[in-house]
DNA sequence: CAGGTTGATGCAATAATATTGCAAAGTAAT
DNA sequence: ATTACTTTGCAATATTATTGCATCAACCTG
């Protein structure tokens, strides 16, 4: 990991799709040597995938909002039986367990407000072991990316 | 925006790194085909980007913290100026204007407690315009998708 | 329902890009 | 200095993307 890998890593997760003499070329690299690098970096998973990235408003994913929840009985067992089910859920796109009075933090990405009431009714009325939950839905979104600096 | 481009949509956001013709193969078309879908929908700007996934883990930002806002005054003006800046700070990873009475909420990417303590002075104590700020750090992860059903 | 328009398709030729072997040049430890 | 190990660039080769073109299917319109 030197000061190469790092510019490889900030690059590729800018835009992944540049050809691999063009970055090599940015990097004063030969291709060949830049994409052992890319490959090494793959192979030992600091780069652990290579995406596509959506527009949600334009694939009728609108709404975004964020639910906290605070749980009857938080001991490792009862989160672990209500994190894991949400994995499946589509419209969960991610789900913490944080330090604090709240136990998870979740995120929703939604097509409409029906979609959020169908899907609490699931995962917050329905279970026993919710204590309360708290719903925030985003009205701006000021800054979003996967972008890590490296 | 058919069956297929949907399935075009769901495969690249799982894995961006597949050859064209390996595409076009598990859709029953051929490569020009979906080749040409794929420009497509990048035109239309339905995908917005091909981006590296990094973990985060391992190029060492361990550390997620999730930080809720309010503000003294809300008004458009004071809540851009308290967003605008954000998005120059590598570490903050996601940050939304919210309903409720908080009125931003952000994520935080970080590599220790101290950096946490160096960017929430420049960001909280030093801001005369931050009323209050709560943050709650991410213990686990359950979930963390770029993946958005379409 | 014939005729016309539009847009998507597959094929095949071509261009661009990735991948590999190998010799040379660095690097680090002793 | 010598050795062992890693990285590099080059050039040949293999894959993959891209394009032109003829065909086909869907959809209007008169």
């Amino acid at each position: 990991m030197d000061r190469i890998d790092r510019t490889i890593l900030n690059l590729l997760q800018t835009d992944a799709s540049r050809t691999n003499a063009d970055l090599a070329g940015e990097l004063g690299l030969a291709p060949s040597s830049c994409m052992r690098r890319i490959r090494r970096l793959k192979a030992s998973g600091m780069i652990e995938r290579i995406v596509a990235i959506l527009n949600p408003a334009k694939v009728n994913r609108g709404i975004k909002a964020m639910v906290m929840v605070e749980l009857e009985r938080h001991g490792e067992t009862w989160m672990r039986r209500f994190l894991e089910p949400l994995k499946d859920e589509p419209s969960v796109v991610q789900a913490y367990s944080v330090s604090g009075s709240t136990d998870v933090v979740m995120m929703l990405r939604l097509k409409d407000i029906e979609e959020f009431d169908t899907l609490s009714d699931r995962l917050f009325r329905d279970d026993a072991n919710v204590a309360r939950y708290t719903t925030l839905f985003v009205i701006r979104t000021a800054k979003e990316t996967t972008f890590v600096p490296v």
